[in-house]
DNA sequence: CATAAAACCTAGCGGAAAACCGGGATATAC
DNA sequence: GTATATCCCGGTTTTCCGCTAGGTTTTATG
């Protein structure tokens, strides 16, 4: 979301601005970023002046895309050794609320978050005046 | 679902037995019923030829309601010191996802997965002549 | 009443994953 | 050429889940 925030700017947001403002221990986040850029999510430049950048528009990101990079699931499939077949059938049922849960974040964008966020602060004004 | 199976039959069953039949270790297995107990789900019965059994009937138990119990998962809520606002929307978004899936455990009954085994056996049996 | 058979309670272990540091190596603007 | 950033990789700490263990209480039965 500070990346998108940013995109206005054009120019790379460095690890440390993003780390101190929203109270993340910076060598963690720079893991996190990695995975992001790993799956394309985000492009890097090295060097001074260097940073990250969102490689799509904030509104073309799904948080299904992020989940599915920063959650690392390998999926520990295909090893139907000795399932009952009771574990399989409750197998098929998870797939089914994993399926419901992917729907839900494939239907909002980092831009709907950003907007969302936003209406939220403006409410919070209004009820401060 | 063992405990569903052995309704008609109407006497308690044992840890052993269901912990034999489904390869769960007895002693993990006690701790799991026990959940379900203290949540009303299924009833016990202490002492010589005693055991558990489902305290409604198949088709009134969802499978959120299996969920809640031996996911023990008590949420932090309120605790909102110096959460930033975008830690909130991401919260509330996280919620729907919750709900989403919750929606789905709740629309089907332990009745529903065991008739679904039942299909798959008959179906795997008919594969088989 | 004595005994055995069951559920009940509480504590703790072990491994794996998540969260988090640290030390360099590498690339790049100036 | 140097300061500044990302990159890479390994180690540490914390947390959680699956599981084990010992002992207590209840109850059917002879």
């Amino acid at each position: 979301m500070v990346l998108a925030d940013h995109v206005p700017q054009g120019d790379p947001l460095q690890i440390r601005q993003i780390a101190e403002q929203q109270q993340i221990p910076d060598r963690y986040l720079e893991q996190l970023l990695s995975n992001l850029r790993r799956a394309g999510l985000i492009r890097s430049q090295r060097g001074a002046k260097g940073g990250y950048l969102l490689a799509r528009q904030p509104w073309q990101i799904t948080l299904l895309d992020v989940m599915t990079c920063i959650e690392g699931r390998e999926a520990q499939s295909a090893q139907q050794g000795e399932h009952s077949l009771e574990r399989l059938v409750v197998r098929e049922l998870w797939q089914e609320v994993n399926q419901a849960a992917s729907e839900v974040l494939q239907a909002h964008t980092l831009q709907d978050l950003c907007d969302r966020r936003d209406a939220q602060n403006n409410a919070d004004l209004m009820y401060y005046i």
